[in-house]
DNA sequence: CGATTATGATTAA
DNA sequence: TAATCCTAATCGC
């Protein structure tokens, strides 16, 4: 179940081990496979990541656009790969590692204009260097959606998912139903602050772990599941120790901490934890 | 071993 | 709002 830091690791991975190489392709499912048979033997020659979108570039022109959706999952293959399990949309074949993508909620073939006209539909990744903070920043200036829907909005910033908002927003002391345009300047720069520093170590560790390491004894990417976070899938809050409240937000569910993120926030309001340095 | 749940998003109603 | 895509971890029996 991916958020943007795993497909950005995706996208990183498949460069190193595909890009640049002629390969095999496979499928088992029948929707892909003329598309397949297309790219059969041609050369990747790049893969590129925006937010949860994955976009593999292919010598003739074609683009092969991925979005895993909720369970959908690259299953990284030595090579030559043992027989394909389950309903495999697509294999490729490297000279030393094989990708099986399975599960996927969008696996298509592309030219340019369309992969354009999906990137324009994003907003600023904060994962990407030349990310614009100030498009997130004024979307949640002007927006009077609460603030936690806004985030799991990929046209106002592309890559969070259910579990960075609910930390992301805990970690600032922001109740998750304020209307956006609220938010006072610092919080707005708060949040996005801490969701590049929060998806950047996603990105580094290959799983979330939202807890402040100074919190913790052993090194972060080593933390049980059950310690990672402050408020996501708890009874209690980590922090305060007061009971989690669940509600639910852009059809998802969200849990926060009432105390830790008051709805009207007092004026010398901090967040609940210090920020990591 | 079956039921439940999930880090997503589009489409139809 | 609900159904859908259809993987895999987890939990109760």
């Amino acid at each position: 179940m991916p958020e943007g830091h795993t497909v950005h690791r995706h996208a990183r991975q498949q460069r190193k081990e595909l890009v640049g190489h002629a390969l095999a392709t496979d499928v088992v499912q029948d929707r892909f496979a003329a598309s397949a048979a297309r790219l059969d033997g041609q050369v990747l020659t790049d893969v590129e990541a925006w937010g949860k979108h994955l976009f593999q570039t292919w010598e003739g022109g074609d683009v092969v656009h991925v979005h895993l959706g909720l369970y959908g999952k690259w299953r990284r293959q030595p090579a030559p790969p043992p027989p394909m399990r389950g309903a495999v949309r697509l294999r490729l074949v490297g000279p030393t590692r094989a990708w099986d993508l399975a599960g996927a909620t969008a696996c298509e073939l592309l030219g340019p204009d369309e992969t354009d006209a999906i990137v324009a539909r994003l907003g600023p990744d904060p994962l990407r260097p030349e990310a614009d903070p100030q498009r997130f920043l004024d979307r949640v200036a002007r927006s009077r959606a609460p603030i936690g829907t806004l985030l799991l909005d990929q046209t106002a910033v592309a890559g969070i998912g259910n579990l960075y908002r609910a930390e992301i927003l805990f970690l600032q002391g922001i109740h998750p139903e304020r209307p956006a345009r609220d938010l006072r300047p610092q919080e707005r720069e708060g949040l996005w602050v801490e969701t590049v520093h929060q998806l950047r170590l996603g990105l580094r560790r290959g799983k979330i772990v939202t807890r402040r390491a100074a919190e913790v004894d052993v090194t972060p990417s080593r933390l049980p599941r059950s310690e990672a976070h402050y408020v996501y899938h708890r009874d209690t809050c980590r922090v305060c120790g007061g009971p989690i409240r669940r509600t639910e937000l852009a059809a998802r569910r969200i849990d926060l901490c009432p105390r830790c993120q008051p709805r009207r926030p007092r004026r010398d309001h901090t967040p609940p934890v210090p920020p990591e340095p």
